[in-house]
DNA sequence: AGTTGGCACTCCCGTCAGACGAGTGCCAGA
DNA sequence: TCTGGCACTCGTCTGACGGGAGTGCCAACT
């Protein structure tokens, strides 16, 4: 039977073992947190939880340990999300509502996160494919070679140079520019990549050529998935503050390395939904003593990317949620902003 | 008097320490270097070697340890580089044939870099200031909202958005954009930036509020150094293979998250002139204890930027030089291709 | 003069025993 | 059901000790 106050030791168990790094006894405990009962007393619940797998003993005559099973409940049960302070809020929408465009802003987000929760923080780019075409632009820079500007409604900009095998008047150019735009704008990217791909058939013999160069590399710009790929990555310093170095720090270490790694850490929450998930629970069985705290963000619930933090499985998880979910909803009203 | 032979000593040492990451005593390096002298011999040129400061003892009846003077003297005198194989040649040029836009090239390089000298690679994303105006567009996305973007002579494009009080006719929009580009393509960005300034007198009163708002946007972009200051950085876990983590470690991971620290660190050697930092030389006490190989690169001799890689003091010098010269070069072939 | 073998010396490091103390489990009593 | 007491366990710290790597110096050799 775990009846409340078992829950509120493996609470100051949590919150002790977070703050200290080290195990933690029956009387310490009862000594820092309020508890109204004896050591003895504490000492029977903890065997009642160790015999649940809520905690561990590294060796007898040591204090506890939650284990994964006890950091879950917590999660679960026990933590409320610590409320951002005033100045912390005040950082968020004074740095975020500085950035100038899309790189910026998870560029500084990602720093934000990393700096609140003293953790590593991670943010992936907003995913190209859940947007929509906002406008193509054609540039040329001589006749024969021409600039492909694609604005897509998340902000994001990609550009591609084509050279074309022979000049294209600027008419041409014109005429191209607007079929372009009348195929693929406001249209989702997937969409819009099948829409162009039909457009050199539907011009002039003599312009089958250059449309063709120009809508290909068009095309593979959106179905270029690489940027649904990339993250960006801040605050690996904060790993210098973990003792275990083999066991925690290392192994993440060479994780951030891996992107691919981090997204399927990062997982695929839904906006406003917060997951957690802690230790073993994670896909890699290197990283079983670290945990991640990962959010979706996006405009209007359209789940464009995700951010969050991971660190060792013995963080603070109050404040990272809090956090996480703050700078989330930060991010999704700028890019809702943007975007109106 | 420091001979042919106590050079020999200390190139062993040198090299040895590296490999071993432990002190080395007489016989180990009679045993491992065909020196043709008896161990003794060695000791007495050992003690020379350490009177004149260029390798130091720990502790009594501990082997020798080069001493950053002994590393700078071995860099000057005694390093060759290590000739790139077939296959590395072969990798760097395949990778960064690959790439598709400039953030690309400077993502590849650095980690191709890092994985070449297994250590941390840094790399600066080419300057703004020193690169001209290849062309301006403007995209009018609705009737009040123009859509900025300008191409430079590098390949970097930036994109900013400006929001007019008044709509301006599609007529306008061309006149302007002709005027803009006439002032500003192939001029050096601070020349266009101060050209562009003075375009806002030279245009119709009824246009003047609108050119203001475009040429204001372009030269806060233009004279925006955000750009000059983005480093790209790689390979981090490689820390984790040295041991000494509070001096080493520790201070290396803090400054990766400065990239004005970074900057710093890399200096700005001109284009195919390799630095070697070592230890104390470098500008942060801090990093007493690391080493920097960093050279700039650019195409036809012009600055660009700097790249190179940061390790601990016991690092190999002959590889990493070799390796940073060969990305450089690499990497400035590829800016002059794309802008002949 | 430079090189070499021999030798005593220094000092790091790993091992081991012993003392200490934090923390536990259990039990009897309130 | 809680509590105080008590014996017990076991990790950690300390100091002593021996082995070994490496040195510096010296006398002898080339």
């Amino acid at each position: 039977m775990v009846d409340d106050r078992k829950l509120d030791v493996l609470r100051a168990i949590v919150e002790d073992y977070v703050a200290t790094e080290e195990p933690v006894g029956s009387k310490a405990l009862v000594e820092r947190h309020g508890l109204g009962v004896s050591p003895a007393t504490v000492r029977n619940d903890m065997a009642v939880l160790e015999e649940e797998g809520y905690i561990h003993q590294p060796h007898t005559s040591a204090g506890r340990v939650p284990t994964d099973k006890g950091y879950r409940l917590f999660v679960d049960k026990l933590a409320t999300l610590k409320p951002m302070s005033a100045a912390e809020r005040r950082a968020i929408s004074t740095l975020l509502d500085g950035a100038v465009d899309l790189d910026d802003v998870v560029q500084r987000s990602v720093r934000l996160l990393s700096q609140l929760t003293r953790q590593v923080a991670i943010v992936q780019y907003p995913s190209l494919s859940r947007s929509t075409v906002r406008h193509v632009e054609l540039v040329a820079l001589t006749p024969t070679r021409v600039m492909v500007i694609l604005i897509l409604s998340t902000g994001r900009v990609e550009q591609r140079l084509v050279e074309l095998d022979e000049p294209v008047p600027d008419t041409d150019l014109a005429e191209l520019r607007v079929a372009i735009n009348q195929a693929s704008s406001g249209v989702q990217i997937a969409a819009a990549a099948s829409a162009l791909a039909a457009l050199p058939d539907a011009v002039r013999p003599e312009q089958a050529a250059s449309t063709g160069a120009v809508v290909g590399v068009l095309v593979e710009a959106m179905s270029d998935h690489r940027s649904d790929e990339r993250v960006a990555v801040s605050g690996a310093a904060n790993l210098a503050r973990y003792g275990d170095f083999d066991t925690a720090v290392r192994p993440l270490l060479e994780a951030l390395e891996e992107h691919v790694v981090l997204l399927k850490l990062l997982g695929e929450s839904g906006v406003d939904a917060l997951t957690v998930r802690i230790g073993h629970e994670g896909p890699y069985s290197e990283l079983a003593a670290t945990s991640v705290v990962a959010t979706g963000y996006g405009p209007q619930e359209l789940h464009l990317g995700s951010l969050g933090v991971v660190g060792p499985t013995r963080m603070d998880y109050p404040g990272s949620m809090a956090a996480v979910r703050a700078v989330a909803r930060y991010v999704s009203r700028i890019l809702d902003e943007g975007n109106q």
